[in-house]
DNA sequence: ATAAATTTGATCAAAATTTAGCATATTGAT
DNA sequence: ATCAATATGCTAAATTTTGATCAAATTTAT
């Protein structure tokens, strides 16, 4: 057997049994034991897998090396397929806000990636934290583009950092335009917590907030607050919106941009 | 059989099974041991599978060959094809320098972009100011990426900041390997006086400096100097190298690799 | 604490795989 | 049909992987 092929079938076992004995991976993929602990080893430099006496351990999930969630594939594109229509008007609506020469943030996530689109035939200045969005404007566009610094993760398509990061530090946006899983009297929520922090620097950078939120996502929970509802200044979404729900986000000093549904693209 | 078929049924039966031996191929497909390890280096040149010791693997899909190249693809991906071959010899001797689970600083440029059809396989830790190569190993491989801030420079596809930039400098790395326009007695060269700066924030997180630059590159002069010598612990060059020049690096305390450049592969 | 049992890493020879060079066969162009 | 270019198959040498053995380290049982 291959070794490429025992690697791979050893992290299958793994995922499926948590443990696994030197001796069970042994008989398992008839391979001799020394084999198997030099696999061992190899994946374990690799965090592929824990190395612990007597055998292997999956690493959760956090700790795992991505498992080729592909950049611009599966995970990423999938998401961006639910109500890709409407989320594709917002994204049209939220690019007019913008005037060719000003400096904007984009933050990473479906609705905002849509903007691409848009942006195509525009020059603006834009500092973004979505690898892939960067990818299809530096391929589709003249805007400029700037990158914050940090880890690339693959499955969100976005670039995060532990660190205080000058690049973000040093960029002055007049606006900033964020995706949201959930918008309602609490605030404007997140569900990823690794975004979370990201996010809030990037948001410190500009003078407006400018929210992207299908009708669905209004009222709704998630895992984690962002910010309070103060810090927006701009909500886009669709005509579907709850009238009541509009009402209160515009007692609250929001600007409400309801985009028609019905509208011919 | 025509050798246009048995590609094709070569990745047939990869598509079916993941991984084949190159034993398994060559009774499947009556051919001879060695025609079948042509046809996958070929193939794997191709970026139409992935070459692994025993046999083959398959890509998938969002790694294969359907994508459109990259970032505007003109000016970058021009300069690549100068010497390309003997380019990619260094590469792969470049990348045999690293251990699975090092951490690596590459700097932007043709040479060093060809590292990335041998780090496929690999498993490290990459911090690149390299958009074009970043994007690449996104794709096509598990490593880990790190990506410093800045502004995209679509011409030399890079990351550029004029600021002291915090991710670089959290980021330790054993090695960072660069190209250069020249080296010689003078030391290390760059022409492009935007990249001397990002070069040399880089260079100080690293504990070696790795230099590629083929022999064509040895005694040329250019716009800037980069570092000195001193600086310098390994070149990579090929076997056309002028000896005597090759005895100074020596002198000077650097290790040179010479490739043999009639290598087929 | 001590002994027994188990696991580990190192070493080495055998087996498998890759590479390189050369001879032969096939193909395409004239 | 002939020549050149390319593709194929074979062999020997180099490299890598594997499995077996064993001493040292670690854990478990007494």
């Amino acid at each position: 057997m291959l070794e490429k092929q025992r690697h791979q079938l050893l992290l299958d076992i793994l995922d499926e049994q948590q443990f696994a004995s030197v001796n069970d991976l042994s008989s398992q993929l008839n391979a001799s034991e020394a084999t198997i602990r030099r696999d061992i080893t190899k994946l374990a430099k690799q965090d592929q897998l824990r190395k612990i006496r007597g055998g292997a351990e999956v690493l959760n999930s956090s700790e795992r090396r991505s498992r080729r969630p592909h950049l611009s594939g599966t995970a990423f594109l999938a998401a961006k397929e639910q109500r890709a229509d409407v989320k594709r008007l917002l994204a049209k609506e939220a690019v007019k806000f913008c005037e060719d020469g000003e400096f904007i943030i984009i933050n990473g996530g479906s609705s905002t990636y849509m903007m691409r689109e848009f942006l195509a035939e525009r020059h603006l200045n834009v500092l973004t934290n979505s690898f892939v969005l960067a990818q299809e404007l530096a391929e589709t566009s003249d805007n400029q583009i700037t990158l914050p610094g940090g880890e690339l993760y693959r499955k969100q398509g976005i670039i995060l950092s532990a660190f205080e990061n000058d690049t973000i530090q040093y960029y002055q946006a007049s606006k900033m335009f964020m995706g949201t899983p959930g918008i309602g009297k609490f605030g404007v929520m997140e569900s990823d917590p690794l975004l979370i922090q990201t996010e809030q620097k990037l948001k410190k950078q500009a003078d407006q907030l400018i929210v992207l939120a299908d009708s669905t996502k209004l009222g709704k929970r998630s895992n984690f607050i962002l910010c309070p509802l103060s810090e927006v200044d701009v909500l886009i979404t669709d005509s579907e919106a709850d009238p009541e729900l509009v009402k209160y986000f515009e007692s609250e000093n929001i600007q409400v941009i309801l985009v028609d549904v019905n509208q011919p693209s």
